[in-house]
DNA sequence: CCTCCTACTTGCGTAATGCAAGTAATCCTA
DNA sequence: TAGGATTACTTGCATTACGCAAGTAGGAGG
């Protein structure tokens, strides 16, 4: 795994792909959305993400600062930094989009889609 | 490259991670919305995309519908159709994230981030 | 102390991406 | 209208990401 981002350009888009342009990492972020909070919590979301894929992807949020953990220890959880929690309106655009143009998919919970990136806020500290 | 998009969950964000959760779609898909239409064109982006990955996704995304081309013959440009149109909030919202949150990025025009899907709707046939 | 559970790591096969070169059908100029 | 330049790709091969199954390490409970 990469311990540090490279970005292709300059461009706000492109650059918010090189951290979370993959099949996994808004997956991982709406399972905090969710209240996941724990390895195992993720592991078990619909999709069923492998276990490699999952660390993986944990180090390389925390490593980009939209999640922290919420201790040194082992057995720690995961929380939203606010940096991740404002990539809540990306996540509710994308599940708009989703339901809208793709047959059967699930309707996205109300309170998901009016949901502010502030409720997610790590507790002020 | 796969013909059929397989889908790991009903979740509509899941799903259209399925179609578009890569490196390269959501950058081609914004090449639309600043009026690029040809192969050409796209190799010209500041991100350098190779010519493989380029031929490979344009087909991707005509194939989930996003995109279609503008006739049936060779040297044909694309365009594209309302369900592509309709990914842009997505796309703005993710350029406000990558402006808020990484250094020095370029700042979104305004009237990208003003945009209606409408806008890129194609013309009625 | 011994076993269970949680949180990972490792190994290995397949798929996606990246780079360079090649090709075929236009288009453009002389 | 011949011939080179241009456009729109394809192909081959190396590297990186993903997927599956199994293994390990350390704390918690009995």
């Amino acid at each position: 795994m990469a311990e540090t981002v490279t970005y292709r350009s300059s461009c706000p888009l492109a650059s918010a792909l090189d951290i979370v342009g993959d099949k996994w990492s808004l997956i991982v972020l709406r399972g905090f959305f969710v209240g996941y909070s724990r390895y195992g919590d993720f592991l078990k979301g619909p999709e069923s993400i492998a276990t490699n894929i999952l660390a993986d992807r944990l180090k390389s949020l925390e490593c980009a600062g939209l999640i922290e953990r919420t201790s040194r220890e082992a057995r720690a959880g995961y929380r939203l930094t606010r940096k991740g929690a404002d990539l809540l309106p990306v996540l509710q655009e994308m599940a708009r989009w989703g339901f809208e143009h793709i047959a059967e998919r699930w309707q996205p919970p109300a309170w998901f889609m009016k949901a502010k990136p502030k409720d997610f806020y790590p507790k002020s500290k």
